[in-house]
DNA sequence: AATGAATGAGAGTTCATTCAT
DNA sequence: TATGAATGAACTCTCATTCAT
């Protein structure tokens, strides 16, 4: 394989992404409907057909970058929930590992605010059926209840409440956090509820 | 007056509220983003000058309707706290009749799926400052947030972080509802947790 | 007659001409296509077919506007160089009462450029037959230059000629002066240029 | 390069000018405030958004149609004065030129009704600050007031005054022709003229 | 890999005007 | 004398998308 074939393939990779981040950057701020192929195509340096060469059409920017986003980001956090209990081990010492793991992925939120951003607005958004990202966000919120659901059974009298709870406190502490322009300390915030939720 | 003035002047008002009637329920399923004058006209039956008469502009009739909604259901969810809140009764009682009044509201918002959802969905797009009602859910939260930690005050050892907790707790647990098309129980969801929350 | 009618009707003649100073002040800045009901309703305090009421349509009031700064304006000036010029006395009086009128006319002009601004904006926009003002600036300019050439008969070897070159001098440096925000002292500079058409 | 490339790019920059002259053209008769896009692009043979294509917008596509007609014809004018007005000449030389400069200039205008149209409609218009091209208009008769009356220093006691008179001639009869659809003899009349102006 | 050209649909908004009151 | 309601048409402009190159 030659060199140019090596670096045009990296450069493509590297448009991708490029084009990726700054999706989720205008995203994040407006919502899939409140953003527009112009202006992404503007801030990468390319024109619209430009852009839809790389994804087809808006639709599938949007899901490939939702999907691009959990390969690096939901996936290693559902891994560190899985890794870090031991189903053999004493209930207190799964429940101190388990919200360990929460606190772990509330700091990883933290500290990429574009990110977590993205997913709350696009979350809400998803809420309808004719959304783009409905389907996505049904199935991964489903499978997310059923882990914690799961995760929780050893030490909670009622695991599937106990699982929303967690989620809801971890949705609407992100989205004050957002709102407020990180004015508090989210994780912090966050270890204080969960601490009450899962005594 | 002559009957006919009576009902023209009820139909004018009774227009008005048509529109925002409909135009909470385009809005509450595709957000401000998603929904245009020219469907709220069609369901309205007039066109869209028609609505712009009475209301200016796509923006202004925006605020218009969360300010009707606030006017005929925060207003009430406010005093409703108030009311129950007795500042002589004991710690305990005050602590009882503050989780029975959110319970109050918890039920009125699973009783009006389509204005919990405008406001759902609205609450999230409006994170981003050039959103049109930033300013109005700025205000909104930030006024929820103090006087909660207000009524949690004689209670809570960290008001704050309680009142927090709360918010997020309602707004969370609405999403999921939403999301899975109110397939739990709300109300006694939200009771669970707060028991937890508020011991 | 009751003093309620008197004063119905005053009120009533000065609202109409209320109106169509304002209208003057807008026609004069954007032109005939520049501008709207709406803005000329919001400034003179009342609605859109309020203005109607008064005038039927945006072309009606247009030429309403026109005859009736004519009334005022361009009568008197007819009327100036007419008196001024005294059919019987020598050539070289003649010339001069005629330029003394000129000069008169323009110091006029200088005095109430709003009313300038109207007529040269206005005559620019009417060359198109369209135009709601076609005709009437047809009629006008066609009358301006006859009675010229007329008045000048007594001392010019080409009255029509000389006729055009005082209206496009007119016209030209009024022009300029309004392009130039009232830069120059028009009614010199006319006459300056006057001394040389008509020595 | 293949032949169809060859036609596309011709076809690409011939369906530019194809634009800008039907724009020249209703501009030319109905001022910029009375053309729109739509009438354009039915004339073009094109939609709305084909038009905008090249032009980005409405007051963009004006601008490039005054720098366009600028480029083939007042460059070209100021060109001709130039060339002509020997400096080294004596003072009546010079005058000969420069009048006979003017002369020409007046023919190509006779000689392009609907450009000297749209000069004139668009110069009347853009007395106004807010209009798109009152910035355009006043740079440019700024800089013909400077290049005549440096032209004119020679053999004219007050050049300033000189300029302002030919281009109010200039203006002015350009403006009579136009309205009397071109009647009569306009590089004659402002021949006579000149000479009045110009001894 | 990316462009320029072009489109149909639709965005929100303004237009002058009508009509009943 | 003037209004509020409403309209149809037009406005500039943006949308995502297609196509040939």
């Amino acid at each position: 394989m030659s060199e140019q074939k090596v670096r045009a393939r990296d450069n493509a990779g590297g448009r991708r992404r490029a084009i990726l981040d700054q999706a989720q950057r205008i995203v994040g701020e407006r919502g899939y409907h409140g953003f527009g192929l112009q202006e992404l195509a503007e801030r990468c340096g390319l024109t619209k057909p430009g852009l839809l060469h790389y994804f087809g059409s808006k639709d599938r920017l949007l899901i490939d970058l939702l999907r691009d986003r959990d390969a690096q980001h939901e996936a290693a956090a559902h891994a560190l929930l899985d890794e870090r209990c031991d189903r053999h081990a004493s209930a207190r010492a799964q429940r101190d590992s388990f919200v360990a793991g929460l606190r772990l992925i509330m700091e990883r939120n933290a500290a990429q605010p574009e990110l977590t951003r993205l997913q709350t607005i696009l979350r809400a958004e998803a809420i309808n059926g004719d959304h783009p990202a409905h389907g996505y966000f049904m199935g991964r919120e489903a499978a997310k209840l059923d882990l914690l659901a799961d995760l929780v059974a050893v030490f909670s009298p009622a695991p599937r409440s106990t699982a929303r709870q967690v989620l809801a406190l971890m949705g609407g502490l992100e989205e004050q956090w957002l709102r407020e322009d990180r004015a508090f300390d989210l994780a912090a915030e966050f270890d204080a509820a969960i601490g009450l939720i899962i005594p």
